[in-house]
DNA sequence: GCCCGCGTTGTGACCGCTCACAATCCTCGC
DNA sequence: GCGAGGATTGTGAGCGGTCACAACGCGGGC
């Protein structure tokens, strides 16, 4: 049945076949000729049930197909085996890495992943209880102002963790978080440039997290840092986005500046950006003109030149952030939380030593 | 509190604030001195309560900051407002996109959205059962075996909808499901190659989705097609895998054809690992060889050659499906589902004219 | 022979909400 | 002025499980 040549629905084949209630564990007892207690028992292995009865009982339960309904079992028990992520973005690598660790250690817990994408439009209060009293705890995807706006309206009762981009400043209490240390790594980037040579680096950036405009992120700051212990200017940071368009942008100027023989960008997209900007100015990379990127992006290594960039640990990010609500969740829980990998340095083509 | 310098857990400076039981609907009624009965009317809008009563009521539910248990909810109205989607991948950008249109048309609906990947390792059964059991509908994503393995054994009854790679041959009936016309564009591409002197045209594979051994998907059956047509030698495609170290393993093998002079890859990532052993070889794109890949992921515009593609509505295609699921979980629903774009070729570098 | 304690099973209440229906209140028309 | 009928409100039951506790059958120690 063809709607449009792109998809098929199948409507009212289907009704007649009458879907049949799904079977209840008094259904099953019944069958078994016990109580429902019994079943109950039975389905949560508890110990004290006769070896006989058990059988029957388990008999009865694949005989109509019982599964226990997830629904009753939350309300009866007040166990939501289930999280929900927020995010602003699925599709940036940095947030799709994260939300696969965060997804790979929930499903091996056990547990149910949710993912609601936060907009501008949303009204984030409400947002936020929605998805708390939608089950057993949030992870909050900080990278971006909207994820760390989220970030500081979560009430301190709904059981939260969060990946962020740097360590809060000290004050807050609250939230259990996880992050890389984007400045070392930073720092560490700028080194390698200016070590090649280079008399200084430019910067072209990822958003702000933070709302306060003196703040300019962890990886713009570990840059900062570095040129300022190497003694040397700290160009103006430019960029004004996330995508390989702002980094396009970014790079037309810096390609008319024949200062600029370095460039470290706040992420891989950015990156490729300022390639394809230097290239259409005719600026090689990296003989003319140095560049590293961050993230380390599936495609980063493929690039022609290929990126100099920072590995980052982004499953293990998510990893560690849902071990943190697990551990919130579940005060007496054991397995401890594996702390991500830190950030590496891999060097590639697009940065080498500056020539004169 | 630094456990390990990248994660901050606040064990036991929270348990003493006791987190207080929510309100429910009776604590809510006992309040605004009225039944539990008058409370769930008002929090559903029902219209048969006077003006008066139902001010009181919502003076008592804001004083009281009462949400629905939505839980409670579920359990009693039996309507679960949430689909989860099984996909074997979150990374890739098809899925990533897919994702992100399904999550999208949840989240517009007001539904909640969960997400579980497949592993070869899963038992497909007991997966799908504990999905299908989490809430109110399946989504697949079928681009692959593992997904289109899980399609087909979702039960009849467990309403599903699917995003797949190509129409289901004729005979299976049951699930609604969209596809884009992949043959069509696959086609379109490489008739643009000939069209510019090549030849033919070789392929690199994406791995198929079926399981027949003979069937090798769309975009392969549109590509030999199209040569068919013009008469001219359909090459063996080549490709293991999905991502760009696979299309640059392929790709060394077709640098060494000087015959090869136009590639079609089945997708982005692939061409671009063919593109980077091309560049190795020495091989220049477009004036050697034309690469054309497949999806339009976001950086292939900022690739160098920039990557002449097949723009595919990933995004439309999960709106869609949300849409198909939508109305078989409530066929009274008005919404007509909106079909996705159509692929279109988008013209950039990578393919020119053949030179001799 | 009786009581204790354990293993096993069943019963009642409840989680927080919805449904169906009964009870009450008003207002209107004749 | 009274009954019909709609608007409002309350009550009981149940969704499908869990928990707490009571009831039963049994063997052992005294």
């Amino acid at each position: 049945m063809f709607v449009t040549g792109h998809t098929r629905s199948c409507d009212s084949a289907d009704p007649p076949q009458g879907r049949r209630k799904a079977a209840s564990i008094r259904d099953v007892a019944r069958a078994a000729g016990v109580s429902y207690q019994t079943v109950s028992r039975v389905v949560n292995g508890h110990p004290n049930v006769r070896e006989e009865t058990r059988k029957r009982v388990q008999e009865a339960i694949s005989a109509l197909g019982f599964r226990r309904n997830a629904t009753a079992f939350a309300l009866a028990s007040g166990v939501t085996r289930s999280i929900t992520v927020l995010t602003s973005n699925t599709l940036l690598y940095g947030y799709a890495a994260t939300l696969q660790g965060l997804e790979e250690a929930t499903r091996a817990a056990g547990h149910t992943l949710g993912v609601r994408v936060l907009t501008p439009e949303d009204d984030l209060d409400r947002t936020i209880a929605s998805a708390a009293d939608a089950g057993g705890g949030l992870v909050v995807i900080g990278f971006d102002r909207l994820g760390a706006a989220a970030l500081d309206r979560v009430p301190a009762h709904v059981p939260c963790a969060a990946v962020v981009e740097a360590p809060p400043p000290g004050s807050t209490p609250g939230l259990p978080a996880v992050w890389a240390d984007d400045r070392e790594a930073a720092r560490a980037a700028t080194e390698h440039l200016l070590s090649l040579g280079h008399d200084t680096v430019h910067y072209v950036a990822i958003p702000a997290s933070t709302g306060s405009p003196r703040s300019v992120g962890p990886r713009a700051e570990g840059r900062r840092q570095a040129l300022e212990s190497a003694g040397v200017a700290v160009p103006e940071p430019s960029g004004k986005g996330w995508d390989a368009q702002a980094g396009y942008e970014a790079g037309r100027k810096l390609a008319r500046n024949p200062e600029a023989t370095a460039i470290l960008c706040g992420n891989d997209d950015l990156a490729l950006g300022v390639l394809r900007a230097l290239h259409h100015a005719g600026r090689r990379v990296p003989q003319d003109v140095s560049v590293v990127g961050f993230d380390d992006a599936p495609h980063s290594a493929y690039v022609t030149p290929s990126l100099t960039t920072v590995r980052m640990d982004f499953q293990g990010l998510g990893r560690a952030a849902f071990g943190l609500l697990r551990t919130r969740l579940d005060p007496d829980q054991q397995a401890p939380v594996a702390p991500p990998a830190a950030p590496t340095l891999v060097l590639r083509e697009s940065a080498g030593p500056r020539r004169r």
